[in-house]
DNA sequence: TCTGGGGTCCTAGGACCC
DNA sequence: TCTGGGGTCCTAGGACCC
């Protein structure tokens, strides 16, 4: 059976949000981004106001100034935004409790089980729209295919405040005339180099033969791009994921060369990083260090820990020394950050999943030996309710095993 | 007019072990 | 004394995404 997935995304999240909130900026061009004394910082979003006059995201404010002179510029207020973001979460939660949430602004539902509330996935997606515009008085774009990739290709062709569905089937033909850079993974470096052998659509992709594709991407490259352009895509929702890094940086209002002044900003944002690691309950095994010289070169210094931390000593310590490998290079830097990568569970977070399985299992056990009092030992074989074979199931069922033999 | 900050995933070379 | 691969870990770099 194959499922339906409801991709949503926010029109100009940034944008939209300040507008709900001094709805005198309707209509106009409104750029939002970076602080408003910092001469460096970038465009986040811009509205479809501003778009018109070639604003884009990722461009210097300074530019986008230039193209926009009459536009209303905004520093990001990344903290209500979050705010916004978990509200809209909350409303998509009225429609099934399958949700991804794949970035601040963007969604992936798995609506299969849904669609009968409603009277079709158009109604669904309708409805969806309507409360978040009624609730937080921005737009959204929703795409609905059997996958993940499709559904966000649809929602991306139909901005703003648009819908599009994808039926199950027609995957293929939906991608086959667009461009290869509506693909995921296809940014402006592979757009070039498959451009550059004639490769401009989904359909000319599937048309080139795969070493040929291997050639220019690699064979991994190759082979995702491909699956892509077939309309192949995870249909998988997954509600929680842990963070594989955590970092902090900081770009210098002009470049600098005195490490003596980088060194109590590196340990800042290790602190920052090592904040944030404890609030997720994560430890550390891997501490990288982030420079940025004026030429926009960028080297990393990394060092694994013998063992994972969520100390701000230890990870100090580490850093440290990571510093004095950094500080080698006599020239100007513009950016120095800090990266906390292969994250675990800390024990005492350990411990609370451990127990909260423990007492699934105890749950079950019990249930499962009520019948074997009633029906004899062998009539409830456990076998099948393991699932998988890991570690921990296997030390429980031993440990079933050895109770029950006593 | 030089190019933010938060992430993910992949590649590739060298070390090391068998 | 020289030498083949395979597997895995560590590190650095880079493409891409929002």
């Amino acid at each position: 059976m194959s499922r339906r997935i409801l991709h949503i995304d926010m029109d100009a999240f940034f944008a939209s949000v300040e507008t709900a909130l001094n709805p005198v900026l309707r209509g106009k061009p409104i750029i939002v981004g970076g602080n408003a004394d910092d001469a460096r910082s970038v465009v986040s979003s811009a509205s479809y106001e501003a778009r018109r006059y070639g604003v884009r995201s990722a461009m210097p404010i300074a530019q986008a100034r230039r193209l926009c002179p009459e536009g209303i510029f905004i520093p990001c207020s990344h903290g209500i935004y979050g705010e916004v973001s978990r509200r809209i979460e909350a409303i998509l939660e009225t429609v099934t409790p399958f949700i991804q949430m794949a970035s601040i602004d963007e969604a992936n539902l798995d609506i299969t089980g849904s669609i009968h509330l409603f009277k079709n996935e158009g109604a669904l997606a309708v409805h969806v729209k309507k409360s978040i515009e009624e609730q937080e008085h921005i737009t959204a774009t929703v795409g609905i295919a059997s996958n993940k990739m499709v559904a966000k290709i649809a929602a991306n062709t139909c901005k703003p405040d648009g819908y599009l569905s994808i039926d199950t089937g027609m995957e293929r033909a939906f991608l086959a005339p667009l461009s290869v850079e509506v693909l995921p993974g296809v940014g402006p470096n592979t757009r070039e180099s498959l451009e550059s052998r004639g490769i401009m659509t989904v359909r000319q992709v599937l048309e080139t033969p795969e070493p040929l594709l291997a050639g220019l991407m690699g064979s991994h490259g190759a082979r995702c791009l491909l699956d892509a352009a077939m309309g192949m895509g995870s249909d998988t929702i997954e509600t929680r994921q842990m963070p594989k890094s955590i970092s902090r940086e900081t770009t210098f209002s002009k470049d600098e060369m005195d490490w003596a002044k980088f060194e109590p900003v590196l340990f800042r944002l290790a602190e920052q990083c090592a904040y944030a690691l404890r609030s997720e309950g994560l430890e550390t095994s891997r501490v990288t260090l982030k420079v940025r010289y004026s030429d926009f070169q960028t080297k990393t210094f990394a060092t694994s820990l013998p063992e994972p931390t969520a100390l701000d000593s230890t990870l100090l310590r580490a850093l440290r020394e990571l510093i004095s490998k950094g500080r080698g290079r006599r020239a100007r830097v513009r950016l120095i950050g800090v990266n906390l990568s292969v994250l675990s569970y800390n024990q005492h977070q350990m411990e609370l999943f451990n127990r909260e399985r423990e007492e699934k299992w105890e749950r079950t056990m019990r249930s499962v030996d009520a019948v074997r009092d009633k029906l004899g030992f062998g009539s409830v074989g456990l076998g099948s309710a393991l699932g998988k074979n890991t570690k921990d199931n296997r030390s429980s069922r031993q440990k079933k095993n050895r109770d029950s033999s006593k």
